[in-house]
RNA sequence: GGCCCGUUGGUCGAGUGGUUAAGACACCGGCCUUUCACGCCGGUAGCACGGGUUCGAAUCCCGUACGGGUCACCA
């Protein structure tokens, strides 16, 4: 029995509607479209006044809606509003290119991306390049291409364009300082002269007094003197906005519910570095206006930069956008990842390297910190877009568990075809030198043979080089589970009559070698386990390991032989 | 330390005042397989604590504890 979700019955004055936006909700709400021309095409921009009764499932953002056609029942508590529709959502992720795609900002990207696709809306990357030192070459270019590994594109961005470029930060210099400028001149921030040093002594005896550090605005009456002054000495101004005295900051979180800030808590903070380039705040805020975003969806670690940013907003008279903050991603020790903890694999490159198949990967990050209604795991990327809703966010961190992620990467390689398989294995198996890089024919489908044998437990594609590592072993050696296993009486007998039967195949092949066991069952009349375990061990050395006969032809005749001889030669001392 | 956020089994998590507190990973047991693996079935294990509110609280309120985030001319 499954609860039903809370449906509101509303009536609004809508604006356009795309069809786009249509046709990416659930089939089985749309058995009535509504007449295309009463609705507008997608990016028409003249506005239809209409009243219209919509069935609304309540969402944060009321975005989702359906259309109410004739004969649905009535619901109660009815609601009147007006809603904006699909179109308007426009959600960005915004990384700084300083190094790869890490898995929490691609878990950031991820949900910006599903609620966009769910929406309707749009997806937008923006480059956050503004800390010049810590810019790395090629880092954005790495970016995008690990999230088109993961199956996420993007409608603007650095690459592709879009009408509210440049998406890059250091190429809208000119906007921020325009913006700055104008807060200069309507007195809402000011010229600091202060060096570093300066700023941390002050800190240092704000924190020796046992106070909360932050800046004093010792230079936020200058006169105008001391700023010639200042500015002889050859000292470059910040440029830092007067904080307001006493305001409290309330945002209503997507995720967190209501969060309060007040503003005697905030020194006033830098916007535009003496460099010339804009702090995070500052160019975060005036970008995701420009860019006409309606929703941020970023990490729990941006909380206390919100009323920052809505300081901004503020100051121009501007809208303030929509806030979600997701938990993080943490380690065993419940600490944020650190690019620097190895406890965790933490980068995309690394997962798609190691041979993790992208649908999984994007299937378990989704996952992480998000769930969906049922009880069902397993779902493609059009399936997340279909349901995804940001207010079933989770509020507490989640724990990354690579055992799971492994799981759930071999239950897609388990589906996939071989090729895939082949692709994420064959590679691992040439760089240790197993496998030589120029394969024969016969070389090559021995190879694809082998991974063949182990595709429904590979975890995932760098895993084959330890799964099959006694098929390229000249020697064997026995743990004890083996020795066990070899101890017992009968296996003398029963791996001589398994050396003789194979000495007698005219073909050597799996169909054949299962003959042969059975043949060895009925001579030595063991059967089961003790006929099968001191095979598989003498031949694998393992107790665990892939289908016997199958296994025993990849191996070779000779191979096995050997190695039958050797098993017989232990168990006569 | 100030501010902010959080707390359901080892882990992910469902749950929005009445449930025998779902499901998944891991672990353990069984079945299947003449062995192994896959698969299937079952089991162990949880609402941080203390007060309220209520006929009734995992669920609402307050407090405590614990954990985390953040306090830059980084993003």
């Amino acid at each position: 029995m499954h609860r039903h979700p809370k449906w509101h019955l509303i009536s609004i004055k809508c604006a356009p509607i795309s069809l786009k936006f249509f046709k990416q909700m659930r089939p089985g709400s749309m058995s009535k479209q509504p007449p295309q021309k009463t609705w507008g095409l997608q990016g028409e921009k003249k506005e239809l006044r209409l009243r219209q009764s919509f069935f609304c499932k309540k969402t944060g953002n009321n975005r989702k809606m359906m259309i109410k056609y004739d004969g649905m029942k009535e619901r109660k508590s009815p609601k009147e509003g007006v809603i904006h529709m699909s179109t308007d959502i426009r959600v960005r992720y915004a990384p700084s290119p300083t190094g790869h795609l890490h898995i929490g900002n691609a878990r950031t990207a991820l949900f910006n991306y599903l609620f966009a696709r769910n929406a309707g809306g749009t997806f937008i990357i923006r480059i956050e390049d503004t800390d010049q030192k810590r810019n790395v070459e090629g880092g954005d270019k790495s970016q995008l291409k690990y999230l088109k590994w993961l199956g996420i594109d993007w409608d603007e961005s650095i690459d592709v364009g879009g009408e509210y470029g440049p998406y890059r930060q250091m190429e809208r210099l000119d906007i921020y300082q325009k913006y700055a400028k104008e807060l200069l001149e309507r007195g809402l921030a000011y010229k600091c002269y202060m060096t570093e040093e300066e700023l941390e002594k002050e800190r240092e005896e704000q924190r020796a007094r046992g106070e909360v550090p932050k800046y004093s605005g010792a230079h936020r009456n200058l006169t105008e003197e001391q700023r010639r002054q200042f500015e002889a000495e050859g000292r470059k101004p910040s440029i830092r906005i007067r904080v307001p005295d006493n305001k409290t900051y309330t945002f209503n979180d997507i995720v967190k519910g209501k969060i309060t800030f007040e503003s005697k808590d905030f020194g006033d903070w830098v916007i535009m570095k003496k460099d010339g380039t804009p702090t995070y705040n500052f160019a975060a805020a005036i970008d995701d206006h420009l860019m006409q975003i309606s929703h941020v969806l970023r990490g729990e670690d941006h909380i206390s930069n919100t009323p920052k940013q809505m300081m901004i907003y503020e100051a121009f008279g501007w809208d303030v956008p929509k806030f979600g903050h997701m938990t993080l991603i943490v380690n065993e020790e419940r600490k944020k990842l650190s690019k620097r903890d190895e406890s965790i694999i933490q980068f995309i490159e690394q997962y798609a390297d190691l041979g993790y198949l992208p649908e999984a990967l994007f299937n378990f990050i989704a996952l992480l910190g998000w769930s969906p209604v049922g009880e069902q795991e397993l779902f493609t990327r059009e399936e997340f877009i279909e349901i995804f809703d940001p207010n079933r966010l989770a509020t507490s961190p989640a724990v990354f568990d690579p055992n799971k992620l492994k799981w759930m990467n071999n239950q897609y390689i388990k589906a996939a075809d071989l090729d895939r398989i082949l692709d994420i294995t064959i590679p691992h198996l040439i760089k240790a030198g197993k496998l030589s890089e120029h394969m024969t024919e016969k070389e090559r489908k021995w190879a694809e043979d082998l991974v063949a044998l182990y595709q429904d437990q590979l975890s995932y594609g760098a895993e084959i080089v330890e799964l099959t590592k006694l098929f390229f072993k000249e020697e064997i050696e026995y743990d004890e589970e083996c020795m066990n296993v070899l101890s017992d009486e009968q296996v003398p007998d029963v791996l001589r009559t398994f050396r003789e039967k194979l000495e007698q195949l005219e073909t050597f092949n799996p169909d054949e070698i299962k003959a042969a066991i059975k043949a060895v069952q009925k001579d030595t009349k063991q059967r089961g386990k003790k006929l099968f375990m001191p095979i598989r061990v003498a031949t694998t050395g393992q107790t665990h390991g892939p289908e016997l006969p199958n296994a025993i032809y990849l191996l070779g005749r000779d191979k096995v032989i050997m190695r039958l001889n050797d098993a017989l030669n232990k168990l006569d001392r």
